[in-house]
DNA sequence: GAGTTTTCTTATCTTTTGTTAACGTTTTTT
DNA sequence: AAAAAACGTTAACAAAAGATAAGAAAACTC
């Protein structure tokens, strides 16, 4: 059960069993109910999850209107990074879009194992830099391309799975454009 | 000299002189003339820099056109980061926008520092997380805001300086927008 | 310092996007 | 099963942004 999370750690940092648990007592399943949240703006976000089934999406409130900017998967980490970093409380909500089951375990304990063990340090560093090669790139397509380039290149990514199941109004605000001009954009494409 | 380098670096993580002399010796001084390049797009970028004086845009190519989408400023670390850590051939270019004068060192030394030294690999880890965070605040503007009030923020910020010296277009496409926009928006301000 | 280039603004026209509202369909709730 | 809510499309109009060109001012070059 446990192991779906080893496997996806070990994507990025071999893990010797001695340094997997240090980690293993500190993991839970749990599940979420669809609209049920994850993390709730306004409150600091203290968990990381991994999604074993099931998904999510990453809001922020602006004007009382929900804007959806992120996506997060089966067999992928979610947490709101920013808040576990500052600290702070959260400036986004995290809600399932399904009933969802996840793995759990706290980010001070994260943290801690930074500072116990090499190994995790370094899955700390190259976490943080996969995040970062990940909005690098899809702030380029914000700032270079139109929406609808910006469409069709995801329709081409790996992450074509989002549009399989998601609501088309969340996946506009993800292209930073309103249900309705993405629907013409459809539209468009159609007629070609 | 060298001092301004370990300064800044010590924003993120108290260096012992012994972590500091590991890096010593691989630092060096040059000058990069205004309009000549740090970074070239199709080429590997493999240095480090570190501003002290002057300074540099960032900017990709497309349709024969560039748009610049990011400023380095004296006492920051400036580099290609996408193409250090996939090691592959820069999608972007940097350019002097003056007369500028680096501290350099090539990425190779940081990523030995990270496999030798405890402190390094922390600091590559806290590095790449300041990055990230940066990154999803931009992301975050460009997803939820005006161009008219990202230019608001933009004024509002601690990258002011950006506006003491640097051509109005280059602002523009860093806002995402084309510079008849920008000036637009400008005039507009200027009635209220 | 004369001439060129770059930069910024302004005007006009076109395209894209946003806003609002209406409608039919599907999904959810009760 | 009926009622309510959510979803996607379309239309009409308004607002914002892009494209192009022209002109003035500033900066740079020789």
């Amino acid at each position: 059960m446990f192991t779906l999370l080893r496997t996806h750690i070990e994507k990025f940092i071999p893990l010797g069993n001695e340094d997997w648990d240090l980690l293993l007592p500190h993991l839970a399943e749990i599940f979420i109910r669809k609209n049920d949240y994850f993390s709730r703006e306004g409150k600091p976000c203290k968990e990381i999850g991994f999604i074993v089934e099931g998904c999510m999406r990453h809001f922020y409130t602006k004007d009382g209107e929900e804007k959806t900017t992120y996506f997060y998967f089966e067999n992928n980490l979610v947490t709101d990074y920013l808040s576990c970093l500052t600290g702070k409380p959260g400036l986004i909500s995290i809600e399932a879009l399904y009933d969802t089951k996840l793995i759990v375990f706290p980010y001070s304990v994260l943290t801690q194992l930074y500072s116990e063990s090499k190994v995790w340090e370094r899955f700390g560093r190259l976490i943080a830099e996969y995040i970062a090669m990940g909005l690098e790139e899809r702030m380029t397509g914000l700032l270079m391309l139109s929406a609808e380039e910006r469409y069709h290149q995801l329709l081409g990514s790996n992450k074509q799975k989002i549009l399989e199941r998601i609501p088309q109004h969340f996946i506009a605000n993800y292209l930073g454009i309103t249900p309705v001009s993405l629907s013409r954009i459809r539209n468009r494409m159609l007629k070609k």
